[in-house]
Parts: C-alpha cells; structure tokens; sequence
DNA sequence: TGAACATTTACATATTATTTAATTGTATGA
DNA sequence: TCATACAATTAAATAATATGTAAATGTTCA
C-alpha cells in the first residue's frame, strides 16, 4: 500500500478529533475531518476516504442517518464511536449499513486493528471470493459446503445459513436482527433466543473450544461477529 | 452432449433389418430403417445418422450408388453390406466413398466394433468426453452411459438425468428446486417426494449398500451432492 | 395386452427446530 | 467494589419436518 489511505473523521467535538488525528501521524493514515453531518456527507463523496470513523452524536443529523445516506452510493466502511449510555444507537447505526462500532472510550490500539481488518477487505480482494477460511475452517459457498481440517462437517440448513451469512459480512458485525430476518425472515425480530441455541450448536461443530470461542465471537447486546484473520 | 447415436440400417430385407435392430437394442445405440435406396437417401439427409450400414442389394437404386450420392453432401460413415459371392462390389463401393465392409454373415461383435472405430472417428476427436467416475462406477456423458465395473448399468431416463445433472455439478450441493427444475420442468419445484423414490432406486442400482450411500449423499433439508472425490 | 416406468400413498425412522429452564457471565450504577 | 439486572450459554425435552422405503396405482409404448 504505497498511497496513503486516507480516514475520515465525523464528530462534533474538536478534542476527539484533534486526538485521533495525533494518533494516527507519523504511519501511512492521513486523516481529514468533519464536525458535522452535513460536512461529513459531502467529504465522504468528495474525499472518497477509505474508512469513515463516525460519531452517532452529531449536531445538525442523526449519526446513523448518516450512515444511511453513505450507504446508499457507497460501500466504504464505516466504524461508529458511541459514548457508554447511548449503545441502543449502535445497534440502529449497524443495522443501517455501519460496519463495526467502537464503545467510548476506546483505545488506540483497538481502533487501529479494527481499520486494518476493514482495509484488508475492500483493498485486499476486491472480488467476492467464493471461499471464506477462518483457523482450520474453509466455507465454500458455491459448494455449499464447510470443512474443518479438510473434512466436511454436517450443518443444518439453519446452521449453515447463519455461517454464511456471517461469512459475507467476514470480522464485521452482524446485528441479532439482521440475521433473524436473513435466516428467519421479517416478523422474527425478537426471537433471539433462537440464535443463541444455534449459535452454541455451530461453535460445537466448529470451534476447537466452543466455550471459549476464537471464530464466532459475541457482541454483546449487539449479535455476534466472524472472524477470518488468521 | 450427443443423444443416443443413430444408426440408419438400409437393407431390402426385413429379417435382416430386424435382426441388427435387437442387436442393437439396449445398448446407446437407436436404430432406423429404411428398405429401399430412396427411403435411405431421404432419411440420411432428415435423421442425420451417425452411421450408415448400407446393403448393395436393393430394389431401387445400387446401393453403390446410393453411397456416391451420400458422399456429395455428408462424410457420415458408411458400413457397406455384401453377401459372399457379389464381393467385386464392395471394392466399387469403397471407391465410391464407403468406409468399410463387411461380408454376410457377420458376427454383431464385429459389427459393434467397426461401428465403434468409425465414431471414434468422427465423434471421438470432436471433443474430449466427459466422464465422471466415482467409486467403481463411470458416467460417459457423451455416451450417455453409466457403467458399475465395466458393466453398463440400465437406467431409465429419469434416473439417468438425475445423475447426470448431479455429475455436472459433482462434489457440490444441488438443491431439490434445481434437480426437480431440471428434470421435470418450472412448476414440479415441490415435488420432493418424486426425488426420494428416484433416489432410492438410483442408490439401489449405484451403492454397494444403498441404505449407507457412499456417493449419493443427502443434505437435509436442501438437496443431494454427488461424491467423486474418496 | 404386457412390460417398463412414473407417480402416488402410507408409514416408520431420522433429522432439525423450538421451547424450557437452570446456570454462568457481564455491564453498570450506587 | 459490590449488588443487581440483563444477556448469554448450555443441556435436555418436546414438537415439527424431512427422509427412506415398500407397495399400490397410473401411464405409456411397442
């Protein structure tokens, strides 16, 4: 990666920004700001930054308006900072198209591996790759069929579609509902219960320590995430 | 995929007409007639035989005739017929542009076999055929022939379209819509019970042990995968 | 008409999904 | 820090579906 990549910053207070723009000089980021929605609408399009960091608390628009509008033209990832008391809007932001989100305060360390992972995707492989391996797993969606240390494993059509599902939204975070209204469909909403027990059934047949998982992780309160990176 | 290869079988004789039609029977092969020099020379320019077994003895027209007048358009293989005693025509009918001969009475082991060199012939070098093997059974795909052991197997039509479609998509999951599409048409996509009782015959004719099917496997709730890979 | 094949029916078995309940883990405010 | 409420994991029971099978009934074609 020789060219900068190049992060927009959406919030509202100067001190945040000014804090995440130190953090990332001197590497390979460039960081270019906006204070509010309306600013972070337009430099998203004119920019064309490479991930956006974008705060729900803005003063003229709806963080996860934001998002909403972004998603529209664009699939540029985008990484929501929520203060703690205000995480139900993480969820809506999600939901709305975001791809992962970060809880206040954060520290750097975190924020930098979460945009790397986000990189990796839409610079790395551009292309949809038919396969998805996470540790000794290998999900082959043309086949329709997952591998743990080449040996195929048997998955129920629930278990698979849920794998799948995560699988295309790889280390980002899928909401409880998107993927009960994916596997379920709309009007299953709620039933969260229903992941849960699959959920524990796929750790079983994929994780080396369903108790202690390194691929299908939880997000509490949120729903859960895949993890590729190996 | 070539259908079924066609034979035109022009002799004045019934009995002998016959007789090469049994031969013949059950076997890839799909005979046609016709008694006379006329009949043959319209059915060779409509069906388009893949072979042409050519009597010299008709009513009609010479049969060497016959064969000139076949090579002025096609370079379909000519098997030319002679009795014992008029053997001097042969020779005019090769030089008419006749393939090869044979002199009543001929054995129908020697017969399958210079119609067999005179596809590979033609057909053989057209394209690499594609077969599919798994275990100790083979899927011609050209031929249209699936063999158990060397030894061909009989399938009726549909189990033969099942498997073959199954092989096309070999080691990979095929859906009961896309085998009941394929097979039966739009609007069978819920006739799954059509599936199972074709599927168990064509495991009893496949496995060595159809209730633990090696090849044929099920994928609950979603399909069937055709194993070619040990 | 008989033979070969396809469809339909009925039912035992196998596989999945859902529900329930007990337990453990985690976030958060006093 | 601790108590508390909520969330998540887990196992086990029950319900719901899917599958394999055999056997009966149609259908087609020579």
């Amino acid at each position: 990666m020789s060219i900068a990549v190049k992060i927009l910053v959406v919030d509202d207070e100067a001190q945040i920004r000014k804090f995440l723009k130190s953090s990332f000089a001197g590497t390979e980021y460039k960081v270019i700001e906006a204070e509010d929605g309306q600013t972070a609408l337009r430099l998203a399009g004119t920019e064309m930054p490479d991930v956006i960091l974008l705060d729900l608390g803005l003063p003229d628009i709806d963080g996860v308006d934001v998002a909403k509008q972004i998603r529209e033209w664009s699939q540029v990832p985008i990484i929501v900072l929520t203060a703690r008391g205000h995480e139900d809007d993480k969820v809506e932001a999600l939901d709305a198209g975001a791809d992962d989100y970060l809880t206040k305060p954060f520290s750097v360390k975190e924020l930098m591996a979460r945009v790397k992972v986000m990189l990796r995707r839409t610079l790395g492989n551009a292309a949809a790759e038919p396969v998805v391996e996470f540790g000794d797993c290998k999900l082959d969606l043309a086949a329709r069929l997952v591998y743990k240390n080449d040996e195929v494993l048997k998955l129920t059509p629930i278990e698979y579609k849920l794998l799948a599902f995560m699988a295309k939204y790889a280390d980002k975070v899928v909401t409880h509902k998107m993927l009960l209204s994916d596997v379920w469909g709309p009007g299953y909403d709620f039933e969260v219960q229903y992941l849960r027990v699959h959920m524990k059934n796929l750790r079983h047949k994929i994780e080396d320590e369903p108790a202690n998982p390194q691929f299908i992780l939880t997000e509490a309160g949120v729903g859960y995430r895949l993890v590729t990176k190996g």
